[in-house]
DNA sequence: TTAACATATGAACAACTATTCATATGTACA
DNA sequence: TGTACATATGAATAGTTGTTCATATGTTAA
């Protein structure tokens, strides 16, 4: 494997750490194929409005997701193919 | 995306949760091109040797890792390439 | 402007986790 | 068998994190 240095794998570990919980994958998915509102994402999982909000920051802190507003809602949707690149990497080792 | 149920999604955020720890993939990058000891490991992370050890038993749990012993050592090694894979792909996203 | 709706946010709490310390287990060699 | 070496493990602790609750911010339409 190619070189890599400290920080980088300080980053990669917080990165995986954002994959790391049921409740964010779960909205991950969610979001993999189409652009969803908070409510919606909160119904569809059974969870609160505020619990998958704040789920959502983090998500979009760490660049896997971005928003746009639609009239009082705001729509989110994933923010690269990286993220199902990733997803589909660990489904492959999930799945043996 | 294909479809995917609700305890594949868990068992997923179970594998990035082990990768989502700077010790652990700094454990894992160490073993990316070779066998090595648990005091090596420590020694090169300046960590103590029973902390590498509860860590190293979380990585061969989850199967990213194997071991065999070499008289007094136990010689660790990534289980398979789907290690290699899941730190690159992850690596593609970080350095953006 | 006011009411209703949609989302974001801060504080608090409970649950989880990584490390440390002490010690146990296992192996090799004299 | 006894000693030194290498690793594993259990309990305790400190730090981290996800959810809840209450409330703030922002948008739309009457």
């Amino acid at each position: 494997m190619r070189k890599i240095d400290e920080n980088e794998l300080f980053d990669l570990a917080e990165l995986f750490k954002v994959f790391g919980d049921s409740t964010r994958i779960r909205i991950l998915y969610k979001l993999s194929d189409k652009e969803i509102c908070v409510q919606e994402i909160a119904d569809s999982l059974g969870m609160t409005q505020s619990a998958i909000s704040h789920q959502l920051k983090i998500l979009k802190q760490s660049k896997l997701i971005k928003s746009r507003r639609d009239g009082k809602s705001i729509l989110y949707s994933l923010a690269d193919d990286h993220v199902r690149s990733i997803i589909n990497q660990g489904l492959e080792h999930v799945e043996e």
